[in-house]
DNA sequence: CTGCATGCAAATCTTTTGCATAAGA
DNA sequence: TCTTATGCAAAAGATTTGCATGCAG
């Protein structure tokens, strides 16, 4: 628990709070790696675990492949497109407002939840008809 | 998209349907092999995403290591105790309920949804005085 | 027969680790 | 000086894939 400064860290840090479409390790890696040439994605990674560790950032596992880092280390809820892939942010619900929308008998005590809708994002919607494409995956 | 019979499957699907436990690949695979002990993990992988191709299980990563394969294919929340590991169904909610129920705004159009809630099962609550372990993961 | 399914091994991918060296306190 | 952090390469774990052969239709 005792961790000491680092410009990797920092610089790693600093990337992630700027950012708010969740990038995965390699993503920060490929940037980082723009400052600092000779940074490895060990490095990448043991420092993600670490801010993860400090409660500087969370990290969430939509699904698909890699685990993504979030800056916003409260619950709230995900949206992700299933055409552009894009993850989106949405508004916070606290775990007992969560509780209490639902009322559904909890096996347990909830300490945090995850919850992630999945379909298209305006965007893709919109431009489903013009042929455009916006981000990553395969528009089918 | 068309499918021809295997036996593979049919135990693969026979087992996955009788479960409520959300068994990994390698479980699936390791209780099948009793009856076909030359069964191979990548026929169980593929039978796996061909099942789930024809609707008759749900796939889903809850944020540990393996995937999880699920004989309910309905979207429903679940359970996942940070103590022993296991992870429990709750009673099923309807993607416009949770719509409903989240006065939020949506950033596209919902399809599905997943929603993970982390604590302490019943079970584990109640042994952590008593020292008794129920099922995997280290009691800390 | 013809093509999908299987078993096996090798290949991928993502994430973690061991180790010698560098850097922070 | 003492301890944690880094870079590199190797290891690990999960899942996928290539290929020759087997089985269903």
């Amino acid at each position: 628990m005792k961790y000491k400064y680092s410009k990797q860290r920092e610089y790693i840090k600093e990337y992630i709070m700027g950012r708010t479409d969740h990038p995965t390790a390699d993503m920060v890696y490929k940037a980082v790696k723009k400052d600092l040439p000779n940074i490895s994605l060990a490095t990448v990674y043991r420092n993600l675990m670490v801010l993860a560790d400090m409660g500087e950032l969370n990290r969430l596992s939509i699904g698909d492949s890699s685990d993504r880092f979030d800056p916003k280390t409260n619950d709230h809820p995900h949206f992700v497109c299933k055409e552009c892939g894009s993850i989106l942010d949405m508004e916070e619900e606290k775990i007992d407002e969560i509780s209490k929308k639902f009322s559904l008998e909890m096996p347990g005590e909830i300490t945090s939840y995850k919850l992630t809708f999945y379909g298209i994002c305006e965007k893709c919607k919109a431009s489903e008809n013009s042929g455009y494409m916006e981000n990553n995956k395969k528009s089918a």
